[in-house]
RNA sequence: GCGCCCGUAGCUCAGCUGGAUAGAGCAACUGACUUCUAAUCAGUAGGUCACAGGUUCGAAUCCUGUCGGGCGUGCCA
């Protein structure tokens, strides 16, 4: 149930009588007609746009049309007064008693107050995360991991048959390095001295197992053997290695992939001839030599031909390169070949969650979806900026060189995924984020995490208070649905019930937009609701939640806060988080 | 050079896809607080939405240009 989408229907019905009666032309569009809550609350509960929007077509005055379909919805029975405002909005203040029925509402859906079908079932693939096989993931990872995560999630809320996948780049060079790195390691683990890691191998310590267990399952095997006979067993391995310990690292953020596909086993079954011979037969690509970059000092460059795929017959900058000049395939041959995969499979709506590093690299994708889909297909890519680790306000500096680097692990255990998962949905993607190792853990209002966190705790406490005041009070959801709150007309009261019932509205516009950190911004502001009316109570002991001589009154508040808890549980739900029941 | 992102209160940021008098938190100032769990709440102050044009009933939001910041810019993945 969305009160909004349900009343701009009655007004888009107003006017199709009005059409019907010949007060306005026929056949007029009717799909730029808004019902939305005002910014400011003092101009009633909802307001439409439609006499404004409609004025021109109509060949009206807004005011004069406005005032014709206000009439009208003013005879409807869950309005209690309408008003011409401004420039021409229709103001509508609803009965409260409608509102009141909202609370019975929410309770009964529970969490799954807000679901929608908008998405119709459709099916939508979030591929995130996608780090390289080659290390543990790190804080910089756990954004993608955290927003491509929370975005299936919402998607899947209103109403998307979502797909959750990771692509694994395996088939690339550093996955030659890192067999390289681990054969060294292995070699370690069997006794040998390797001294400095050298230039061009990846340091890090956790390569130390995969050797130890590459040595354990193969013994010597592989001792003073040429590369090329262990290469691609070793690679095998130490990607398996590698793999195990991201899903481990994922695991511990509370993200569970749905699907993992392979670059290699893609190339392999032949995707990239594919993708070739599709390209070819529509004359898309040719061999050119592209211009040397600008801005850059062309110090190597020199003039190669390569095999180019015509993106910019579909809006890139460039033509890009699918073949290198030694003939093997790019790494954009491969992912052209994996979205053609993910198209083949059912997927119209793909959305990617990726690093600011790639930046460059998203008009090519869409150039190439667009293409290979023959306009079908879409790609939206989510670029999530730079992550600030910081201690105290001071930047926490990493060196990528030494091994040096902070991971994922290690952030999770100091502040638990909780918190590492709010605080990364607390930012837009494409804006940078300062992550306050210190900051995220303090109990203060400038802490989202908390402070929502805290509102859902004084939930679960207040309601278990009241279970003691009256032992005999019934706070089953069957109860809480059926109580009178007419006495809860306060204007605190009624504020967070019109909030809550913007959470269905919140949802759907947060996921038709793909983004995910609107809730974040929601539950922070209907936290603050909840706590500015339980600090009423203390100037005023009639407006505590629990009325210690009034039981029906202390119910019918108790309906209140059960309904705005749910709707936080619901929330957090859609980021992964548990709710907190007590702070400690 | 070109492309993408960003520019909103002293600071950190929202702004619901074009709505009415642009909103929060922090910091500052004033007040409430023997509690249903203390870590909160109420209020004051703070603005040329970088700048200049344009589109229209209406622009922080869309378009063009300028300035400033970040990222990316062949055969890395």
């Amino acid at each position: 149930m969305n009160v909004f989408k349900d009343l701009r229907s009655k007004v888009v019905a107003q006017l199709e009588d009005m059409a019907a009666a010949g007060e306005i032309p026929t056949g007029l569009d009717f799909s730029r007609v808004a019902a939305e809550p005002p910014r400011d609350s003092s101009h009633g509960d909802a307001a439409t746009n439609a006499a404004m929007v409609l004025s021109k077509v109509a060949g009206m005055k807004p005011r004069d049309l406005a005032s014709l379909l206000a009439t009208r919805l003013e005879n409807l029975d869950v309005i209690k007064s309408v008003e011409i405002a401004g420039p021409g909005f229709i103001n509508l203040r609803l009965d409260e008693k409608f509102w009141f029925e909202q609370v019975g509402t929410i309770l009964k859906a529970g969490t799954s107050y807000g679901d929608s079908d908008m998405g119709q079932g459709e099916k939508v693939n979030v591929e995130y995360v996608s780090a390289n096989p080659t290390g543990p993931l790190t804080v910089g990872h756990a954004r993608g991991a955290v927003v491509g995560d929370a975005l299936a999630a919402l998607l899947a809320k209103v109403g998307y048959d979502v797909c959750k996948e990771y692509y694994i780049n395996d088939a690339g060079n550093q996955v030659n390095v890192l067999a390289n790195s681990a054969y060294l390691r292995y070699r370690e683990a069997l006794g040998e001295d390797i001294g400095e890691i050298p230039e061009g191998f990846y340091p890090g310590e956790y390569l130390k197992d995969v050797g130890k267990a590459l040595a354990d399952r193969d013994g010597d095997k592989w001792l003073g053997k040429e590369e090329a006979d262990w290469i691609s067993d070793v690679r095998k391995f130490a990607i398996d290695q590698l793999l195990n310990l991201i899903r481990d690292d994922l695991a511990a953020l509370g993200v569970v992939m749905d699907v993992y596909s392979s670059e290699r086993a893609l190339v392999e079954a032949g995707g990239v001839d594919e993708v070739m011979k599709f390209l070819e037969a529509n004359d898309l690509v040719y061999t050119g030599v592209l211009e040397p970059p600008k801005g850059k000092k062309p110090d190597d460059w020199e003039a190669r031909p390569q095999t180019l795929f015509k993106s910019t017959d579909f809006g890139d900058d460039v033509d890009r390169p699918i073949k290198k000049s030694d003939g093997s395939w790019t790494y954009f041959a491969g992912d052209m070949a994996y979205h053609l995969d993910k198209y083949r499979r059912g997927f119209n709506t793909m959305i990617n969650v990726w690093g600011a590093d790639h930046g460059g690299y998203i008009k090519r994708m869409q150039a190439a979806v667009t293409a290979m889909t023959e306009k079908k297909g879409s790609l939206d890519v989510k670029v999530c900026q730079l992550v600030n680790l910081m201690r105290g306000g001071e930047m926490v500096r990493m060196s990528k060189r030494s091994g040096n680097f902070i991971t994922l692990r290690s952030v999770i255990d100091e502040v638990g995924k909780d918190v590492v998962r709010f605080i990364m949905l607390t930012r837009k993607n494409d804006a940078s984020l300062d992550f306050d190792l210190e900051k995220v853990v303090e109990q203060s209002r400038d802490n989202p995490v908390f402070y929502v966190q805290y509102a859902h705790a004084r939930s679960c406490s207040v309601l278990k208070h009241s279970k003691n005041e009256f032992p005999d009070m019934d706070l089953s959801i069957e109860a809480l649905e059926q109580v009178d709150l007419s006495q809860l007309n306060s204007e605190g009261e009624l504020s967070l019930i019109r909030r809550l019932c913007e959470w269905p509205r919140l949802l759907e516009s947060a996921g038709e937009a793909h983004e995910p950190h609107r809730i974040a911004f929601y539950l922070y502001d209907l936290a603050g609701e909840l706590h500015g009316l339980w600090t009423k109570g203390k100037d005023n002991a009639r407006l505590r939640f629990i009325v210690t001589d009034d039981q029906d009154l202390t119910q019918a508040r108790m309906a209140l806060v059960k309904a705005t808890s749910l709707v936080i549980a619901s929330g957090l739900d859609v980021f992964g988080i548990e709710p907190a029941k007590e702070m400690r």
